[in-house]
DNA sequence: TTATTATATCTTGACATCAAGATATTTAGC
DNA sequence: GCTAAATATCTTGATGTCAAGATATAATAA
């Protein structure tokens, strides 16, 4: 029905845009830009990886990439490395200084993400997780 | 939990993203943009609004106002009118055009909402909107 | 009344992002 | 092997948005 539909956007909406207002804030109080951090933050956590395959996990374009890894490297913080295999494949990988920084940074986002979002239960919390993750699934594009 | 945090957080961002992407195709298929759109509806709605109303309901600055209602009055579909009582103000307020474009067009995107939706039960959408809600004003700022 | 503060809108400059096309390399089909 | 199609990345130009400051008007306090 219409109104339920409307109503779910809307709701999306505010709460996303809530959220990652405050995110925002505190990413760039580490001078970093959300894309940023998360090329960093996947680097981190899952080792060096393509240009595209970063691409793919922050949710950006090809030539967004272009730019944010362009970034990252004039502040020292991660190299292109070419793939010997396929040599179309740039790998980002961290350097020792983007390695420290973001080891340093992403346990200071947890905290901040556990502080904002103390007020609610850890069952609605994981409730509302699975719901948007259902109803991800269930678009039809 | 941390980890239970940086999941809704995921969560948030895949699914706003991908109901987003389809939304901003189907209101550019209207040569308009999401908050051009958003104006209009509101407009149409609750009637003519002062600027800052309407920048607070569509969540954006008051900088990005004056460029979206320049936008629209370019186009002919809003007028700017000032307030008599206070000089300060702006009401935006809907052309003749403006007016039978969105009364058109609004129905086809809330048709274009309940086929991406369709999938989804009444229930557990009105479930994640009472959530989202919940959440959102629980958030600590 | 006058000075201060608050409010509404606009201006400017910057930025993150995208879409579309360019280039280089690899893969697949003949 | 050679041509065509696919893939990965980069380039270019445009756009939507914001933050900070400018301007004009209104409300408040002295």
């Amino acid at each position: 029905m219409s109104e339920t539909n409307l109503k779910l956007v809307i709701a999306t909406a505010r709460f996303y845009n809530a959220l990652f207002l405050e995110i925002n804030k505190n990413i760039q109080s580490f001078n970093l830009t959300i894309s940023e951090f998360g090329v960093l933050e996947m680097l981190l956590h899952k080792g060096d990886q393509p240009v595209q395959k970063v691409a793919e996990k922050i949710l950006v374009t090809s030539g967004t990439m272009t730019s944010v890894v362009d970034k990252l490297q004039n502040k020292g913080l991660v190299l292109r490395q070419k793939c010997e295999k396929d040599q179309r494949i740039f790998y980002v990988c961290l350097t020792p200084k983007g390695r420290s920084l973001i080891a340093k940074i992403f346990p200071k986002h947890a905290k901040f993400l556990d502080g904002l979002l103390s007020e609610v239960s850890e069952e609605i919390k994981k409730e509302v997780t699975n719901n948007l993750n259902l109803v991800l699934t269930s678009l039809n594009k």
